[in-house]
RNA sequence: GGUACCAUGGCCGAGCGGUUAGGCACCGGUCUGCAAAACCGUUUACAGCAGUUCGAAUCUGCUUGGUACCUCCA
């Protein structure tokens, strides 16, 4: 078996994933800014990473998957003005601050389960750790890196820069960036442009507020990840994720920040996932295309010509490599949608197949299958190319399929064989994919009708009453229930 | 303006020098009372122009088009 290599945004190259602890691993992932409603685009990271997660335990690692809730201290300088998200728009929804908070959060664990993503070890948020963002401001100031102005505190870009490869991560050169960022006004308390803060002294009406040794104020963005991190996965951790938009400033950032208060770089491999798109742009706030995950469940936006099932998202992020943009459509979700379906109703078939202790009868075919089955895991190891596992499971359905409808024989592949196409789909589709079927039929009531209605459309072709038969079809199908007769005149059943 | 990245068949999407990726759609066929499903088969590709190579979607250069980051952002 190959062994896991990982691309490495840092390194910009593929690498040998190799623990800082044998046995175990270290994941940490930027969570949401719950100011405001996850949207389409939240959903790729927190897939991506929920299969990084649970493949890494696949190989048998005690993964601490730590996620944060950023619920304060993000702030944006736009104009003159620092602001903070969650106090602004606490405001404008008329709420405490923590009620606004604690309505988001809620939103994102429910999406989350829907999305059938594992729940991460810990999920610190920002506001339970100021008194380490503090204490971590705190060393940086004396190590030198960072300095006070009226209350709030910078990082020294410049000087960590002369020591350390700033903008490594980011691919930026430090001179090109004090020439480039845009001219803003009321930066005159920053030694240079390039700095970034650590604490922000609050104004009088802000009300996300906290007392430190330099007044009342908040705490910056970048800081509580740094703070975080180290406090649950140690100063040097091994993968840190994130959307690539966060690479630049914020995981810069992260990195420099660490650095200087802890005399290492944080994090050993730097992942990022690429964008989701709508019509080839970015989705976000800045241009007025979002789809919030409550829209897609439901269907009610102007751009979506149906609801999408969360596995239907999730089969559809998965059909496509992490660092590759993906194109949202309609088209591509409902051709997601038939293919996860045709996917999984082929698993089911496969579930029903009796294993016997038979040799292949056809090696050729039996020698395929136990490929297509045995690349899964090099697949995976090469930095998790879930698309193409997907497509060696969609080479292994027809030949399920053929097996059940006799049109290859059922000694064709070995016994040994079919057992491993069965742990195949049953390790990647359900644990490492975390993909469920769209709805699951294993209602006792509805079965007991459903077993009566088949007994009398049976009875109804037997005696080749179509007419019966045939409404029979019509009218479940009406109500979104689909029959279809298998060879031999046994029936089985779908529900939308 | 600076810095990256990307351009694959009707659509989506793998691909990292030589082998049919795969999905959806379309078309033909098998099966079926009919239909659906399933199965089999077929058809459309690598933005353009040069170059390297025995051989390029895959490497190099140029051209064109697009996107992202440089500001909050998954």
């Amino acid at each position: 078996m190959s062994e896991l290599y990982i691309y490495n945004s840092y390194t910009r190259e593929k690498e040998k994933f190799e623990p800082i602890t044998p046995g175990h691993v270290g994941l940490y992932v930027c969570g949401p800014t719950v100011s405001g409603e996850s949207h389409l685009g939240h959903a790729r990271p927190y897939v991506t990473f929920d299969v990084v997660n649970r493949y890494l335990r696949h190989l048998g690692y005690k993964v601490r998957y730590v996620r944060n809730i950023t619920d304060a201290g993000h702030f944006e300088e736009e104009g003159r003005e620092a602001t903070d998200k969650v106090a602004e728009k606490a405001i404008l929804e008329k709420l405490e601050p923590m009620e606004l908070v604690h309505k988001y959060t809620s939103l994102f664990h429910w999406a989350m389960r829907r999305f059938n993503t594992l729940e991460p070890s810990i999920e610190p948020t920002a506001t339970g750790h100021i008194i380490e963002q503090i204490g971590m401001i705190e060393t940086i100031i004396a190590k030198g890196f960072a300095y006070e102005v009226n209350g709030s505190v910078y990082f020294d870009v410049k000087k960590y820069a002369a020591e350390y490869p700033y903008g490594k991560l980011s691919g930026r050169v430090l001179d090109d960036l004090l020439e480039t960022t845009r001219q803003l006004d009321g930066q005159d308390e920053k030694r240079d442009k390039a700095d970034f803060a650590l604490w922000k002294k609050a104004a009088p009406e802000h009300i996300m507020r906290w007392q430190s040794p330099w007044g009342v104020g908040y705490p910056g963005w970048h800081i509580e990840c740094s703070a975080m991190s180290s406090k649950y996965l140690g100063e040097r951790f091994d993968i840190h994720g994130g959307g690539m938009d966060l690479q630049f400033p914020h995981h810069e950032s992260e990195i420099a920040q660490s650095t200087i208060a802890h005399g290492c770089a944080p994090v050993n491999y730097w992942m990022h996932n690429n964008m989701i798109t709508i019509n080839g742009k970015k989705m976000g706030k800045s241009y007025n295309n979002v789809i919030k995950l409550t829209e897609l469940f439901s269907g009610d936006h102007p751009i979506l010509e149906q609801a999408y099932h969360p596995m239907v998202i999730r089969f559809n992020i998965l059909q496509s490599h992490y660092r590759s943009t993906l194109d949202f459509s309609n088209e591509g979700l409902q051709a997601s949608e038939k293919a996860l379906k045709r996917l999984w109703e082929a698993y089911e078939v496969l579930q029903q197949l009796p294993v016997a202790n038979n040799d292949a009868s056809d090696a050729e075919l039996d020698a395929k299958a136990r490929n297509w089955c045995l690349e899964a895991a090099d697949f995976m190891n090469d930095d998790f190319n879930t698309a193409k596992v997907l497509a060696n499971l969609f080479e292994l359905a027809p030949v399920i399929n053929s097996i059940k409808g006799g049109q290859i024989k059922a000694d064709a592949i070995s016994g040994a064989t079919l057992q491993l196409i069965k742990d195949t789909f049953k390790t990647y589709l359900e644990d490492i994919f975390g993909l469920q079927p769209l709805k699951l039929v294993n209602d006792d009531k509805i079965g007991a009708v459903m077993q009566l209605v088949i007994d009398m459309r049976k009875q109804a072709r037997s005696r080749k009453d179509f007419e019966t038969s045939d409404k029979i079809r019509d009218m479940l199908a009406t109500a979104g229930i689909h029959i279809k007769d298998e060879k031999g005149g046994e029936m089985s059943y779908t529900i939308d």
